[in-house]
DNA sequence: ACTCTTGATGAAAGCGCTTTCATCCAAGGA
DNA sequence: TCCTTGGATGAAAGCGCTTTCATCAAGAGT
């Protein structure tokens, strides 16, 4: 005879002596089934070693119990460790993640979510609001729920949860205009197909224009999200002849390579620069000197959605929009701008590798 | 009449005018049916918006194109960059990424794989070689090919991609010692169920001691992989009274920590001590000073493992090993040790931030 | 002209499970 | 004592697809 090489739940009923259905029932609805039957079952599964076929369950089911997320990027901390904290909970509810990545790109998202769809996930997390059109048609055409994270929807049309990347961003130059900064320049990811980008810019762009400040367009690079690229970004803006006293970066790694290009120049942060950065990764608080930011809970966005999206597949409701709050964290790269005469200076042609000439060290603020 | 949400390939068959059987072939096979009738069998697909129904499908064909993929930790930007080349691999040839993460618990591993098998993946990627036995046994079982990543297994009983972390670390003292050291401290991850942790260890202790050269076991170190954890080590080390002018890291984060650390003690590096990490991450080499690491080619990796994979799943044979290259990178981060009297001293009661009363920077290297 | 291939298509049997729906039996009510 | 009620179980119908296997033309071979 011929043995299969797993046990099917036909044969754990057979080896408990039951019919198909109340094996089924005594994994899915265990009060169902009178206790002596139910541990005759549980034997019978542990004995054969029986693992549910979780195909054949979707199918009859209509339910894959596994959910779907799409980051732009896994490179970044902020997703990894959003993405960890996900898993860890939606798998203690019995769900497994399927993740997709897509770089930035809409049309590549609308094939991940696509094959999300086609193996039937029960819901969707999706990161920000700038989405191809054809992706929300898709979702809604399965039906399928879906969550917007790292960016919050006023108008509530979608389930969303996060913050507002343009209020967070404006108290950063708020911060800095307090600190008597009237000159400004911004490192920011690209803003095309990145509303999270988008709204940091318009965030500081909107808290200067208020205290009749401005941030020119040629004071605002828009690069991948590398430490290199924000090396050469600001080594540009220096070149350029630049005059600022404050340093705005889109996150955290940009500004980390900011502090590194300003420090390879012999740029004193934050007596000569101020910089900041955005999102508060481990690095940002240990390096030297200490990056001011916005704390954002990254763990938690993971937690709450998985959350959120947990209930809403068993059929509950949550608030369709959930704001967590963020906060500015004011360390070391911050400080009043220098005297007119300790201002950094454009380098020269030599190729920006020079210290300013006129750095002076300024006394601690 | 009540309409259904979504098309089946039934309907797509029916709108066609052929069978089911045709209507599935004219999707996985479009040889087998001809051209005329395959048009109108796209036709319908696309009129209808049919979108394959992936449990169905894996039911029926005892596939379900997906593969799992479980890493200790999406945290370490080595491991998500690895999955994000692993997935975009996968996904061009129309497979699904399943990840799980474990946190360096073998027990949770299991779970994690466990909830994998359940779902039917196609082939499970692994890291390192330490694992329960549990989980072999789960894997063999269900009869799923999985594979070693990031670690050789010299045996050939287990398929495995990587390199030897040994010989790697080995290299790294090899360094050391040419450049005259003799006095080494190492920080390391945990050693407890990780092989590569343990590894490193080994190699450098067997390197030095090819060379009549020790690493005592109170000068290594066992932490978390994290900045702070890695700052707080080496200030444990001083502050014990440690004489060491070489500090190996198990990886870059670590001797990121280390590197940091010794900024704000005041110590000189390298002249002072020279610190060597392991991974390349992009931070290593854009750091001041410049890590001196092993690089690994860790988007090769992603890729070669997605490409293992998948021919092992489509019935081909890979070898049981594969070796892929690391190497050294010198920067700027090591140097010949510091005489005597420039050495690094213990650090007073004081709590240890004092600079090092005995340094003197040494001339360049 | 007749059988033999060959290639395209269709019919039908599952894949392993969930989920009505029906059945059975013991306990409670009249 | 008979009938009702409800709890436990079983029978059976799919879930949407893949995959033999059978069928049927139409061209090839003799």
């Amino acid at each position: 005879m011929t043995r299969r090489p797993y046990a099917r739940l036909t044969d754990v009923a057979r080896a408990a002596g039951v019919s198909l259905s109340t094996a089924s029932r005594a994994l899915a609805e265990p009060d169902l089934v009178l206790p002596a039957t139910r541990s005759r079952i549980q034997d019978a599964v542990a004995r054969l070693g029986y693992v549910p076929h979780g195909a054949a369950r979707a199918l009859a089911s209509r339910r894959s119990r596994t959910i779907g997320a799409v980051v732009p990027t896994l490179e970044n901390p902020i997703f990894a460790t959003s993405i960890q904290t996900l898993h860890q909970r939606i798998a203690s509810a019995g769900y497994t993640l399927l993740v997709g990545s897509h770089g930035y790109d809409l049309d590549a998202e609308v094939q991940v979510v696509s094959a999300l769809v086609e193996r039937g996930v029960d819901g969707v997390l999706l990161v920000g609001l700038d989405h191809s059109p054809e992706l929300y048609r898709l979702l809604a055409k399965a039906a399928i729920p879906f969550e917007i994270t790292w960016a919050t929807d006023p108008s509530r049309i979608h389930y969303s949860l996060g913050f507002s990347n343009r209020l967070a961003a404006a108290s950063v130059a708020q911060h800095l205009m307090e600190l008597r900064h009237r000159e400004f320049a911004m490192i920011s990811g690209e803003t095309t197909s990145n509303d999270r980008a988008r709204e940091r810019v318009a965030g500081v762009r909107e808290a200067l224009a208020a205290h009749g400040l401005e941030l020119p367009a040629h004071r605002v690079l828009e690069i991948p999200f590398s430490i290199a690229a924000a090396r050469a970004a600001l080594g540009r803006l220096l070149d350029a002849g630049e005059r600022f006293t404050a340093l705005v970066c889109g996150n955290d790694v940009l500004a980390l390579g900011a502090l590194l290009e300003a420090a390879a120049r012999g740029i004193a942060v934050p007596h000569q620069l101020s910089v900041t950065g955005f999102d508060d990764i481990e690095l940002a608080s240990e390096f030297s000197p200490a990056l001011t930011t916005i704390h954002l809970p990254v763990a938690d966005i993971g937690h709450i959605a998985a959350e959120r999206m947990l209930t809403r597949i068993g059929g509950g409701e949550v608030p369709r929009l959930h704001e967590i709050p963020v906060h500015l964290v004011v360390r070391a790269s911050t400080a009043p701008p220098p005297r007119i005469n300790e201002r950094v200076r454009n380098s020269t042609k030599s190729g920006g590798r020079l210290p300013s000439r006129a750095a002076v060290r300024t006394g601690r603020r």
